[in-house]
DNA sequence: TTTCGCGTACCAAACGTTTGTTATGTATCT
DNA sequence: AGATACATAACAAACGTTTGGTACGCGAAA
């Protein structure tokens, strides 16, 4: 038994329970007794850091949030559209630990479709997203990787649409998205978003 | 109290309930009691007619998959890229029903992640949109719409991920993605697949 | 024509289980 | 001694499912 008398610590094993719980179960499996187990602790324990369940995933969240945002990124071998591409390549499902977390996300969508508060959770955690792969884009655009009328907002949502769709398809099909395969769609798309303009007509 | 003794016809109004309550709820708010509730009868009614829960949600989603491919689509209004992009357009959220059909499908992706019968009833969804945009993809390809050397699949799978990636942030920020830019969206990706190839470095 | 028997359709209620939450007890630290 | 950190147990509510019963429709028997 770790970490007797240090709370934050404690909360935080609480969370990466919850979190584990979420991975293995989706939201629809989230309960108390099942972090609970897998913590090899009460229920009790649970609410003496946290004062309800609601809360608890509010917390669990943020150090997810924490942690995707914290973790090891692939590095831009290059501005502008190389960026882009390693921030996509970033979210998608390679490893098995990837997958977990793209899973998690997935999930969390049928909570936050009928939870105000959790659609405004994902709400932000959209717009940190689109907020992470603009810098990239707007590089492409200054360096003339892009074509100087398009606009930067509408680019952004499309790789973050492009993104996170390819997501979805590789967790359910894993066998027809193998990494090989998401990795040469994202460079086609990257590729895609380089061509020059159509001439003329 | 209509369709007295019309088997078939009342195991479609449950059907019809379910999916109210999803759309309403999404799948972590669907129970036997809010289904009955929604329909003015009683839990009775539903186990009369369905064995099981999991028996009333497989059946509720075979009857929105018929009405989902059975329902009005924008007509092609030509051949190739005009057709995928009347095919994308025809997922998005542009309309209130389209939006709750959405909310429904999303909100299953939480269910059928831990649920390996649900999750194969989800891949084989999957491979009927794409099987719905393939042939606009080889018609435009036929037509040199597109760049003859490019992967059919893999375009498939593109834009299939593209569609459903802005359908999310469709629904969860509707503000930012009105139905005018859906649009747009959809067209300036259109334009982005009808591009020639860079003609040298 | 009436009446009986029976299957269908459905409601109301209750079943056992699981849920989030709360109360109580008991070590362990300061 | 008193606060902290839990475990244990109980709680009401909600869950999917089961049960007992009522009302109805209809072919056969009287």
């Amino acid at each position: 038994m770790p970490a007797r008398g240090d709370h934050d610590a404690r909360r935080r094993d609480v969370s990466q329970a919850v979190w584990e719980v979420l991975a293995a179960n989706g939201f629809g499996g989230l309960t108390l007794r099942a972090v609970a187990a897998r913590m090899g602790a009460s229920t009790g324990l649970l609410t003496h850091y946290f004062p309800s369940k609601k809360a608890l995933v509010r917390h669990a969240l943020e150090v997810a949030q924490e942690h995707t945002q914290g973790r090891d990124r692939l590095p831009a071998e290059g501005e502008g559209l190389p960026g882009l591409r390693a921030a996509l390549l970033d979210v998608m499902p390679l490893t098995p630990e990837s997958a977990a977390m793209n899973r998690v996300w997935v999930s969390f969508w049928d909570a936050a479709l009928s939870d105000d508060e959790l659609a405004a959770t994902e709400l932000r955690r959209y717009e940190r997203w689109r907020d992470m792969l603009r810098p990239h884009v707007d590089a492409a655009l200054r360096l003339g990787q892009l074509p100087a009328d398009a606009d930067p907002d509408d680019l952004v949502a499309t790789a973050a649409g492009f993104g996170h769709g390819l997501v979805v398809q590789a967790l359910f099909d894993p066998a027809r998205f193998p990494p090989e395969r998401q990795i040469r769609l994202v460079d086609d798309f990257i590729a895609l978003l380089a061509r020059r303009p159509h001439p003329t007509g």
